[in-house]
DNA sequence: CTCGACCCTGGAGTACTGTCCAGGGTCAAG
DNA sequence: CTTGACCCTGGACAGTACTCCAGGGTCGAG
């Protein structure tokens, strides 16, 4: 797949794309004519980067458990790991959430919202 | 309270604090010599801010709800106000993790986990 | 052969959020 | 009066994550 398509099925931009394979996020093969050409598998992993993102991992710890997972014969069970990880990783954020939420409905319910607690 | 203290008693460092001066976030009267003289209640902001941060929203959004708070009378019920909103945020923060959870657990348990969805 | 849609590289520029430093002033204690 | 802890400003620099552009190549359709 070129990357026009890549971005379109994942909502980056073609920049980005090139950004990402240039920090080593994604690898493309290359066409005789130099275009890159990705794999299938470029969709879901980008999909993937995106959730790891937003839970807060930068673009090079991405990259280096990408790396890792990288020609392993059991990349994709590695991979289940690391969702796994993942998993565990929102069930985190969600208590810190909660938590936080009880904080300000206290904070919110008190008359001065911004005394020292 | 000058700068020192109020940066040992929110963990910032000096630089950040006077970052934050200069982008609006914080105000600070100055004493005759020059130093900057911080209300007490530079502290529980600076906690707020810390949060809303967390909560995904830029420096200047910050700024701005606090610049409608600033020198408004009823600045403590706006406050709550702005907490009750930040509840919000949180409970739809949770719900989108819990989505995601949700599909992670199921890429997980699958054998193909990079299988477009 | 030309046109338009696509692709390439290298490099500059941007926004955000700091962090560090030089050069210099303030102030209380000894 | 000196010393040390503190404070000031202005400006350079850094890391992250893009974004844009100039200049140019590729390729299928008409």
């Amino acid at each position: 797949m070129r990357i026009g398509e890549l971005a379109e099925r994942t909502g980056l931009s073609r920049d980005t794309v090139r950004f990402y394979e240039r920090t080593g996020l994604l690898t493309a093969r290359r066409l005789p004519n130099g275009y890159r050409d990705f794999p299938p598998e470029a969709v879901p992993w980008l999909r993937y980067v995106r959730t790891a993102q937003a839970l807060g991992f930068s673009l090079a710890e991405i990259a280096r458990t990408g790396a890792e997972l990288d020609g392993a014969p059991d990349a994709a069970e590695r991979l289940s790991e690391l969702l796994r990880q993942k998993i565990a990783l929102i069930d985190e954020r969600t208590a810190e959430l909660a938590a936080l939420r009880a904080d300000l409905v206290e904070r919110a319910a008190s008359g001065c919202p911004l005394a020292p607690s």
